[in-house]
DNA sequence: TTCAGCGTCTCATTGAGTGAGACGTGACGC
DNA sequence: GCGTCACGTCTCACTCAATGAGACGCTGAA
């Protein structure tokens, strides 16, 4: 195998005081350390900060970022010259989770998932104001299905995965997309009304799990629970859905644990 | 898929136009579309597949492949060789789109636009004395979409948006960009004379939206209108755009209400 | 066995990446 | 208004890491 013998260049005959601290600097490398910085700030980031944190000469920084720019992987913030996080960025992300998932072993927690429940069951993650499925296991050949296989979006404040994503989001977040527009009334039980729709995500975040009772499919019920990261993150989410002559509020107690289960073992997924 | 666009046509150090051909071989470019190649194939990748769809050759596929599993970005199947996604692609991946989370109440908002008015709508700001669009939601049923993705940048003198922004410009910044001409007639509407563009900028100035009639693109009509920061600067302008037979001069007053409603929202979030 | 296809290794070549330094610019502080 | 400062941009010579043709080895199929 040999990984590339060339760890130290030429270690032998080595007089010199080799410093340890001088890696290679090959620019991928550095790359990709300066896109996992900005993924995982907790805001937008100055140049001069990323550079100093990943030890860049000026230059360099600058000239790293502009390229990841160039392919939309990164933005720069509106008013600030900040860098954030590139709509190209979220595409691969989205690409690079639902790849991820396609692994048999997980695969397999999807599918015990839905067998036991014997109901359609779905894996997905909040993208860009929507909810994105990643996974989608189906059991059966009921006339609603298939409008919305892998890959497909659905709004936010009216599915269960939705809510559940907007109940567990930072306050501000929270606030401003709750502000970022009217909600479009899908179906009779809909809840448009922006307080209607706090209580709601009050509830949701007070006991753990969420609910859609015909809010975007009329005769759809749905039951989401969080996916969680290892540090205790939502990250993304499990739920089953059916027909509300199967599955309805009398039978959530009963399906809570299985889900539960099936998301304790996806989180394993998501680091 | 793909933007792409921004292939930089800035010609500024461009030496002599015989060299056609680009042998611009970035290695960061290739390894992360072999990233983005994996992440979007439906199953696990022979590096060989990987190879000849981009068009690299043999070793360099190798080494590149490599690389990523090194950082473990990428992984092989056990059994078969075959590249698969790695976790720290999904750790990754994960924080991407937790921190594009940011982007999320503009692109709903925008998506809200665009559904009403059931055409493309986009979000741009100025940057360096070009259009550049943050963020766009496009409708799917027309063919000739997707010229100008995100992140592309398009010339503000001949443009909805650009105009708007030079015509909210304080005036020493506008007649210092207008002095900076000249402006290229992209069609046979573009406003090439810098009076006739005052004059027009004037008219935007006044009634608070701006049009382009076939100005870029023959055959496509525009209309934007600013997003004003809590200062009430115009900070970036939201606009719709769609072949001239759908949308054009009767429509301005029908589609103005739902932009203005748009940027009213957006504007929400710079508060 | 022979053949074919794929992965690995080598190595001369070169050009892409590098980073010190100079320069431009915009934001404060006084 | 005027220095001051800090960040972003540009330039350019250097050099090191990436490149890719070619040779080689392995494994499995005919």
């Amino acid at each position: 195998m040999k990984t590339h013998s060339t760890q130290t260049p030429d270690a032998a005959t080595a007089n010199v005081p080799d410093d340890a601290a001088k890696p290679k600097a090959a620019a991928t490398d550095r790359t990709f350390a300066i896109l996992e910085l900005v993924a995982s700030a907790s805001g937008p980031l100055a140049v001069k900060t990323i550079g100093t944190t990943l030890g860049l000469p000026k230059p360099t920084a600058h000239r790293l970022v502009n390229g990841l720019i160039d392919k939309g992987l990164l933005a720069r913030d509106l008013e600030t010259r900040d860098v954030i996080i590139g709509v190209e960025a979220a595409r691969l992300a989205v690409g690079i989770l639902r790849a991820s998932l396609s692994r048999a072993p997980v695969r397999s927690v999807l599918r015990a998932v839905s067998a036991e429940l014997g109901e359609t069951c779905n894996v997905g993650v909040l993208d860009g104001g929507d909810v994105v499925y990643l996974d989608r296991v189906e059991v059966e050949h009921w006339p609603l299905r298939l409008q919305f296989g892998v890959g497909s979006r659905v709004p936010m404040h009216c599915t269960a995965m939705g809510k559940l994503f907007l109940a567990t989001l930072p306050d501000g977040m929270r606030s401003r997309l709750l502000a970022s527009g009217p909600f479009s009334a899908q179906t009779a039980h809909t809840l448009t009304d922006p307080d209607a729709l706090a209580a709601e995500l009050e509830r949701i975040a007070a006991r753990g799990y969420s609910l859609d009772d015909e809010e975007y499919v009329v005769g759809v019920f749905c039951v989401a629970v969080p996916i969680l990261s290892s540090t205790g993150r939502t990250v993304a989410a499990i739920a089953v859905q059916a027909p509300k002559v199967r599955l309805s509020h009398d039978r959530v107690e009963q399906v809570l644990p299985i889900l539960r289960r099936g998301a304790e073992a996806l989180s394993a997924q998501f680091g």
